[in-house]
RNA sequence: GGGCGGAUGGCGGAAUUGGCAGACGCGUAUGGCUUAGGACCAUAUGGGGAGACCCUUGGAGGUUCAAAUCCUCUUCCGCCCACCA
């Protein structure tokens, strides 16, 4: 007999709605708990990956629940962006009919799946009460001089006609299309994260609950570099070229210059007016190779594949300012306007890449480390640069010195000369956040001819989108000056979309909240977030610009922590037949086709069964079953003790029982406690075995097994809810299982009198005997010894040691 | 090049202050039930060997009474970043 799972899973779900059993409530005694998965984009369909993500903070959230904390477990929908609008130009319609109706598709995909949420407090980003406080936000960073507009070679990508933040910009190519990405010169609005940046940095040491290589990934994005500036005067010009290093040890070796070919200093070098005596005698060559790299894309110009190219300013040299040598000045493509100062000291005996282009130009090199492993004797003898720790020679009064330690006292010796200054650089830059897109929120400014750029006052705000795409729209576009009056007219770029989800965990506080982005007092009860879940591929994107986000925030008063998210889990992918599922690989398992073969609860026991949460998950159809035959047997433990009254206690013949379900509580909730759900329900499946193996149909008819199996509904619930409110009302309680408490183990259930002790001879098993947990040890080595199976390992063999480990093992070792 | 993670049966995966390797599930086999198939139930299931036993956690060494676990070297795989100065 199977479970009838349509009925069960379509009556819960009504009964915890009619009933909002998971509605937050808003001042409690108990411990609050806030337990939050990135909300999706609304695209209509809900996939595996959003499946797992979602069954993961289920169980997490009910746990919670029934370990009584006062739990906040909300969703919405991050509606702004561009599939909405590509999906309008299809259908001839709206992006926001498109979205709302995808809203609605999904909401009813997760009300399938038994999710736990407060529904009341759903929150959807297009909506303008929500995108109102996007720009009151940004007006606050305005004011304070944290949003800027500049002109700024930008990322485009020409197929979704927009630009892109660094962010967005996946090894040259569109995050979203993965179209090449150009640069364009443009004005933009940007937010001045690196004003932030040591804080994202320093703060990251808060992150305990965090993974590992989230906090790498975040350091790596940051890009901390400490080292020194150098200032290399250019020999008859009154120029002088700025390099930054983190290698000042090898500054002595530094035997030509290298600068990006955009370089600003090159148009001055080039200018007969302001070089003075100097001139580069082969412009033509130079200008050429200007123009050919401004050709390449970035893509191009990075591949490391290619052979470094380069051209000399000739007629042109630097002084090296330690020891005076005069020295050539290259152009090359390799080196970035964008990172450090756009300008390098090229040191070939220490660098590999300077190595390889000194070779090839023929250029000079001069050891100043030397290697203590292994000594060369002249520069014709190195193959490669050496780029390891050593000793300083041709250095100076360095020489001789360790080259770390020479690396502080170079430094200091040229600050004090005035010819460096020790400076630190980051890789982190400016957050582009203008769109050219319709369907995002519109960013709160006006231009006007007399006053420049004017804010919108927020008693204007909400800046509503026009209703129709068509962009230049009169109506929306010519606005007076809110300072003068005269004609003047709106910003008609939208804000990334990432800045809706960059705060949208305080708007879920109180999410109707009018007279500002969120009630003040209820973020300070409900954050931080105590369980953040979702994907890795936002590992730096959204959780950065939340971190951002959250730290301005602290900044105006408005929220009391300093970071969002307390823990983060994030959670593999969904695999079939060893790929990501994807359409274009075709092997895409649609949700909705399990949920009608086999129920929720069943999807949802199989994907937190079949891998621990961070791991890759790989769909299984036959494991599916394996789930589902699970859930019924189960269900008929459960059915056939409905019907009896339990009058017939035998509590003492089935103390073995008893033990194994109070060891399974103690496993279940340390488990639970640490995500490992994979291994929590195999707990689970074992008691289950047991309860099968122990009783016939006649002798179920017992309180300790009726106890058992309430204790597998309990212990269950979190996973497989629908199913586990039917058996509990079955069982005579009374429902919502949801909220219930959860069991508590007793340890004295537990403990044994009797144990197995192991026996090995020389780190091998050999035999097991039974012994009573309070027999001194001696003893037990006594009857290891005497061990019928062991005195035939030992006969013969002189026996050196006898090692014990307490109500565990004894160890034999011999000669 | 840098960083992080991983490698355990036919498969997904258990086991970490070092102490029974392979829990649980899938698959497979045999039996029961069934007209039959499916479903269900029971038993078995790392490899070798007739057996006593031996071998086995990517590979090679080491530490230890004892190693999947700790150390050294090495191979392969995945992810992220990267001409980063």
């Amino acid at each position: 007999m199977t479970y009838n799972f349509k009925v069960i899973e379509e009556k819960w779900q009504k009964y915890w709605q009619d009933n909002q059993t998971f509605r937050a409530i808003q001042k409690s005694d108990k411990p609050k708990f806030y337990c939050l998965e990135m909300f999706p984009y609304p695209s209509g369909k809900l996939h595996m990956g959003h499946v797992r993500n979602y069954a993961i903070a289920d169980v997490v959230a009910r746990y919670k629940w029934m370990r009584q904390f006062n739990v906040l477990h909300p969703i919405g929908f991050d509606a702004f962006g561009q599939p909405a609008e590509n999906a309008a130009i299809k259908n001839k319609s709206q992006p926001s009919t498109w979205t709302y109706a995808c809203i609605d598709l999904m909401r009813q995909e997760m009300r399938k799946l038994g999710f736990s949420y407060d529904w009341q407090r759903e929150v959807v980003t297009c909506d303008a009460n929500y995108y109102k406080w996007n720009q009151w936000i940004f007006l606050r960073m305005f004011e304070r001089g944290l949003a800027y507009k500049k002109p700024a070679s930008v990322n485009w990508c020409s197929s979704c006609a927009t630009t892109l933040a660094n962010e967005e910009v996946i090894s040259g190519k569109c995050w979203r299309c993965d179209n090449e990405v150009e640069q364009k010169e443009l004005e933009q609005w940007f937010l001045k994260i690196t004003e932030y940046k040591d804080r994202l940095l320093e703060d990251l040491k808060l992150l305990k609950g965090w993974p590992q290589r989230v906090i790498a990934m975040q350091e790596n994005w940051i890009g901390k570099s400490q080292g020194v500036e150098i200032y290399f005067k250019i020999e008859g010009v009154d120029e002088i070229i700025t390099v930054f290093t983190t290698r000042v040890d090898t500054i002595f070796g530094a035997t030509y210059i290298v600068l990006a070919p955009e370089h600003p200093i090159i148009s001055n070098i080039k200018n007969p007016c302001l070089a003075g005596r100097q001139e580069i005698s082969n412009i033509k060559e130079v200008d050429k190779y200007i123009q050919k790299t401004k050709k390449e894309s970035k893509e191009e110009r990075t591949d490391l594949v290619k052979e470094k190219t380069g051209v000399q300013l000739k007629g042109v040299f630097a002084i090296n300012p330690v020891n005076g040598d005069r020295i050539p000045i290259y152009l090359a493509d390799y080196v970035l306007m964008e990172y450090g100062t756009g300008a390098i000291m090229a040191v070939p005996a220490h660098d590999q890449r300077d190595f390889l282009f000194a070779k090839k130009y023929k250029l000079s090199i001069k050891i100043v480390i030397r290697n203590t492993q292994y000594a060369i004797r002249n520069t014709e003898e190195l193959t490669e640069a050496f780029e390891g720790d050593g000793i300083q020679v041709n250095s100076g009064q360095f020489d001789g010195l360790d080259n770390n330690k020479a690396k502080v006292e170079i430094a200091k010796w040229m600050e004090e000369k005035k010819i460096g200054k020790r400076t630190t650089h980051y890789r982190l830059r400016d957050w582009l956040i203008s769109r050219q897109r319709y369907w995002g929120t519109p960013i709160p400014i006006i231009y006007c001819q007399k006053c420049g750029i004017v804010p919108v006052a927020d008693s204007d705000l909400p800046v509503r989108l026009p209703e129709k795409v068509k962009f230049s729209a009169k109506e929306f576009v010519d606005v007076p000056c809110p300072k003068c009056k005269a004609k003047a007219h709106r910003d008609t770029d939208t804000m990334a979309t990432f800045i809706d989800s960059s705060w949208y965990f305080l708007r879920f506080c109180s999410p109707c909240f009018d007279k500002g982005p969120f009630e003040k007092e209820e973020v300070k009860y409900w954050m931080p977030i105590d369980q953040y879940i979702g994907g890795i591929e936002h590992a730096i994107l959204h959780l950065l610009y939340s971190r951002f986000f959250t730290k301005f925030l602290k900044d105006l008063g408005l929220v009391d922590t300093v970071e969002p998210f307390n823990r983060l889990l994030t959670q593999g992918m969904v695999l079939k037949d060893g790929a990501v599922m994807s359409k274009s690989k075709g092997n895409v398992i649609d949700p909705d086709s399990v949920i009608s073969k086999y129920g929720a609860d069943t999807l949802r026991l199989f994907i937190l069964f079949s891998a621990p949460p961070e791991a890759e998950l790989e769909y299984n159809e036959r494991a599916i079953e394996g789930s589902w035959r699970f859930l019924n047997r189960v269900w008929n433990l459960a059915t056939q003790l409905s019907d009896v009254s339990c009058q017939m206690s035998d509590k003492k013949q089935n103390i073995e029982l008893q033990r194994i379900v109070h060891r399974t509580i103690k496993k279940v909730t340390q488990d639970f406690e640490e995500f490992k759900f994979n291994t929590a329900i195999s707990a689970i499946m074992e008691l289950v075995n047991e309860i099968y193996k122990k009783f016939t149909i006649n002798s179920l008819q017992c309180t300790v097994c009726k106890e058992a199996v309430r204790v597998v509904v309990l212990l269950l619930s979190p996973i497989v809810p629908h199913i586990c409110e039917e058996m509990w009302q079955m069982l005579g309680e009374k429902p919502p299982i949801s909220t219930a408490n959860w069991p508590v183990f007793e340890e004295a259930f537990i403990k044994t009198e009797i144990l197995t002790i192991i026996i090995q001879i020389d780190g091998k098993l050999r035999s097991k005997i039974e012994a009573g947990v309070n027999i001194p040890d001696e003893e037990i080595k006594k009857m290891a010894l005497n061990d019928e199976k062991i005195q035939k390992w030992i006969a013969g063999k002189r026996v050196k040691e006898v090692i014990l480990v307490k109500h565990k093992l004894v160890n034999v070792v011999t000669q």
